[in-house]
RNA sequence: GGGGGAUUAGCUCAGUUGGCUAGAGCGCCUGGUUUGCAACCAGGAGGUCACCGGUUCGAAUCCGGUAUUCUCCA
């Protein structure tokens, strides 16, 4: 069976028991710095258990796709080592809030996967949770009663609270879970070992494919249980196990999932996969690496993440970094060769996925760019490795380590090709600096956090900020003091506010809040979770009573033309470049706005200004702007609305729209209520900031105003500079050209007066002693001059002995020059002559055998200085 | 956010502890040669050594700052 009937099957069994099947949340969090990436199932119904929102459907069923790479399930370094790790998987899921609850779930999972998969029961085991005496849990039976009705008591295994309890947090819901196993050895195998004594041991044959989680207890902050009043399910099938299972496969790189890369990868390097897991199969290890990370590279860029040297893109381009690496050591692949992988990955993922596919060609180029720039970078360190001069054949572990910091250099690879030069490297002086560079990194980032001081207990907090920007009766909920670098912040949590907190690209507002006649300046809102933060000057002397809480108005005023310019700009975008402009990053601030997009070209001035124009047209048309602040994402999707990077079920979104044939968004921040309050837009930059990403940075309102009044200003002067008030341009262009030749004039006369004083000073050249001397004061000469000067009397005397001596300003130069034959035939070296001579002058110098110069206060010693010059000479 | 690098000709890069008039390859221009692929020979143009300041007799080179960029860590 395919893997896509596979997929397909389990939603048509969980639709059959009036399951609503609902499509995947990104893979990327946006705006949780906790979790950077969906890492399991049920991340994106978190709020559903913690009875923050409330589900529209109690039943659910539906494929997440997930990525595990980072933080406590840092599943990296084993991806491609073994048979099922991997870093992108997608997990089966099928939920019930508040709805049924074990006797369903457990009846339902056993029949998809022994009636409507077929597996052989004989094969399949399954766990549930033992009891926990500190928790004052009994065992599970519940769970056991209801397995006891499809599968021998033999087969239900009790397992401990690290196996079987499962928790979300510290605190919040939870409870016990049962998994289903499966025991796919051969037959021989099967008789030789129970696989009751395999099970929860890391077999790559005997794994966990189902794990049922029955929510019933929620774990209070005293680590007390209490049973929760609604219960819940949620369940995790991991996808490619199960095509394993039901393809017949040992390994999950052999199921339809995997095997069209291995075979492009076969047939492109000439290699063949022998499917191997030693420890020597490195090619075949190489192209499990590659088969797995080209889709979590697909499914992230696709969801919007572009690869970057910090948080979320800074995990892709490691993940990816590691396919070049494993494909550059073991698959004999010098060029990029992951870029190529991408369109298999959209055609596999066409039906379930299309986000890959629809971003194809983008999602390639990004690919192949960061593949090229890691590859040159392995090259920059290859040639730095190259030049290592090892002691003893060992690399320590500061020059290890500064190819890797500095250089990107990856350690084991570093190891590999010392190894193939019979050198060693010092692991832990590497270890040691690595771990140096670590804590440097955590000084810098700790900051002491203070406890909340509670003053109004309140859970709901209101932004009003949409129609409001100044209220009379917010109550301070509570507030907090937080040291970061020796400086202390004060935040404030009101129970309502008009101040918009920063997100979706929009600043924070600023503004004050008057408690009892004290003014406390608002400097900056942020988010947490759910929570708005003011971050404030000071912490108010009266907390109790009502606060006034106002936001700087023209300040809003100009960020909310700039949000609105935003959505007018990416609209114009679409429709002078194309429909494959989607938003890669914006930031709106009070001063101006800056967008980023898809796009693979320079922008023509033709295009920029056809956008300008669109932009500035609309604002003239003065469109009022429609709100719709809180309707389900369904019916945002039926109107048309933009979606960035798709949003999660049952999500209430709030939809922003300037003409319902123009512009119509997804978005959370602050709007002018008619575009003709921006007054004018106009854009001040265009660049490229990564491959396939282009940034329009543009200003509004005043600002704009105030740029091209600058600009006029600065043109009229230049045109008064010229005294030229019609072609400017011409005129500079004209200027330039006579600068150009009067420069080259210019040379030409300073070569020519140096050859007459040239010829002038060949006559002065006196014999002494077989060799030709000129020691002369030269007036009014700069030091450059002087130099070529003498290297070309020396060029054409030869056999020279030259001394110069200058001054300027009250300073004092010697010179010394002496042809290359006579510092060795006569052993004379100007450095030295020039250090003895320059005690005249009171200065110090020196320079080489043949060329040296020294400086001095005391320009009356100067002739001093030549008359002793001849000396060195005769003593020599 | 913190640490470490880098910035030299149109492009890719050399430039040793400060010391000759800053180089190479590719590209470009001119002439020659040649009906053979990224051909060969001779000559030539092209550089504010990222920018600003400092140290020094002397700075591409050392020090400080700024900008851009790479890289590792968080």
């Amino acid at each position: 069976m395919k893997a896509k009937q596979i997929r397909q099957q389990f939603f048509d069994f969980f639709q059959s028991k009036e399951h609503k099947i609902v499509s995947s949340a990104p893979i990327v969090n946006h705006g949780d710095p906790s979790l950077l990436f969906i890492n399991a199932g049920m991340n994106p119904f978190k709020d559903f258990f913690l009875g923050n929102k409330v589900a529209k459907d109690s039943r659910i069923a539906d494929t997440q796709k997930c990525l595990r790479v980072s933080g406590k399930h840092n599943d990296l370094e084993e991806v491609g080592v073994d048979s099922y790790h991997h870093t992108m998987f997608e997990m089966l899921g099928n939920w019930s809030f508040g709805d049924y609850f074990k006797i369903e779930a457990i009846a339902w999972a056993w029949e998809l996967l022994t009636s409507v998969y077929g597996i052989d029961q004989d094969r399949l085991y399954v766990t549930i949770f033992e009891g926990d005496q500190a928790d004052g849990l009994a065992a599970d039976a519940e769970a056991v009663e209801e397995w006891s009705k499809w599968i021998g008591k033999a087969r239900i295994l009790p397992f401990g609270k690290k196996d079987n309890f499962w928790e979300m947090g510290d605190t919040g819901p939870c409870g016990p879970c049962s998994e289903i196993h499966i025991d796919l050895r051969s037959q021989e195998d099967r008789v030789a070992t129970p696989a009751k004594d395999l099970i929860n041991q890391d077999h790559p044959l005997v794994v966990e494919i189902w794990n049922l989680v029955f929510i019933q207890y929620d774990r209070k902050a005293n680590g007390s249980l209490s049973p929760l009043p609604a219960k819940h399910i949620d369940t995790g099938m991991g996808f490619e196990r199960l095509c394993m299972a039901l393809q017949g496969k040992q390994s999950n790189y052999d199921t339809d999932l995997f095997t069209p890369y291995l075979a492009f990868l076969e047939e492109h390097t000439g290699i063949t996969y022998s499917g191997s897991y030693d420890q020597d199969a490195k090619a075949d290890m190489a192209m499990r690496v590659v088969a797995d990370h080209v889709r979590a590279v697909c499914f992230t860029v696709a969801d919007g993440v572009l690869p970057s040297n910090t948080g979320a893109g800074y995990v892709i381009r490691r993940i990816l970094r590691r396919a070049v690496r494993y494909y550059y050591s073991f698959l004999n692949t010098k060029q990029p060769l992951l870029h190529l992988l991408v369109p298999l990955v959209a055609e596999s993922f066409r039906d379930i996925f299309p986000e890959i596919g629809q971003q194809e060609a983008f999602i390639s180029k990004v690919v192949l760019e960061e593949e090229k720039s890691f590859l040159h970078t392995l090259a920059a360190g290859l040639k730095r490795l190259d030049q290592l001069n090892p002691t003893n054949n060992v690399i320590d572990g500061a020059q290890a380590f500064e190819l890797y910091d500095t250089f990107g250099f990856p350690i084991d690879l570093t190891r590999l090709i010392a190894q193939e030069k019979g050198w060693q490297i010092d692991q832990q002086g590497f270890e040691q600096a690595l771990s140096q560079q670590r804590n440097r990194s955590k000084a810098d980032a700790q900051k002491e956090v203070g406890d909340w001081v509670e003053i109004t207990p309140k859970t709901e907090f209101d932004f009003v900020g949409y129609d409001q920007l100044m209220i009379q009766d917010a109550h301070i909920v509570k507030y907090r003091t937080i040291r970061i670098k020796n400086k202390d912040q004060y935040q404030l949590v009101l129970d309502r506010s008009p101040f918009y907190a920063e997100g979706g690209g929009q600043i924070g507002d600023t503004g004050n809040i008057l408690i009892d006649d004290e003014v406390i300046e608002v400097l900056d809102t942020v988010k947490e979770n759910d929570l708005f933060i003011h971050i404030v000057d000071k912490l108010p002397k009266q907390v109790e009573g009502k606060v006034r809480a106002q936001v700087a108005a023209d300040r809003r005023a100009a960020i909310e033309n700039n949000h609105s310019a935003t959505h007018l700009l990416h609209a114009a975008l679409r429709s002078v470049l194309g429909s494959h402009v989607s938003q890669k990053g914006s930031l709106v601030s009070d001063k101006h706005l800056r967008f980023d997009f898809s796009h693979f070209q320079k922008l023509t001035p033709q295009e920029l200004s056809n956008i300008e124009q669109i932009v500035n047209k609309k604002i003239r048309a003065n469109i009022d702007m429609q709100e719709a602040r809180s309707i389900p994402l369904v019916e945002a999707e039926q109107a048309g609305a933009m979606m960035l990077f798709g949003e999660k079920y049952g999500e209430k979104v709030r939809m922003i729209t300037f003409d319902p044939d123009f512009s119509r968004e997804l978005c959370g921040g602050c709007h002018v209520a008619a575009t003709g309050n921006i007054g004018f837009f106009k854009v001040v930059g265009e660049s490229a900031i990564a491959a396939g990403v282009r940034r329009i940075e543009a200003l509004t309102g005043q600002a704009a105003e105030q740029y091209i009044s600058d600009q006029l200003a600065e043109l009229s002067s230049i045109k008064k500079l010229l005294k030229s008030p019609t072609s400017p341009a011409a005129q500079v262009s004209s200027l330039q050209q006579e600068c150009k030749q009067l420069q080259k004039a210019l040379e030409k006369s300073q070569q020519e007066q140096v050859g007459g004083m040239k010829d002038g000073l060949k006559q002065k050249f006196e014999e002494v002693d077989g060799i030709n001397v000129l020691i002369s004061k030269i007036e009014g000469a700069d030091s450059k001059a002087l130099k070529q000067l003498g290297y070309q009397l020396e060029k054409e005397v030869g056999n020279a002995f030259i001394v110069f001596g200058s001054q300027s300003s009250g300073k004092a130069q010697l010179m010394v020059i002496i042809s290359e034959a006579l510092t060795k035939s006569r052993q004379l070296h100007a450095g030295n002559i020039v250090k003895s001579l320059a005690k005249e002058i009171k200065g110090g110098g020196g320079g080489q055998p043949f060329f040296a110069t020294a400086g001095g206060k005391d320009a009356t010693g100067l002739d001093r200085a030549l008359a002793q010059a001849k000396d060195h000479l005769t003593s020599m």
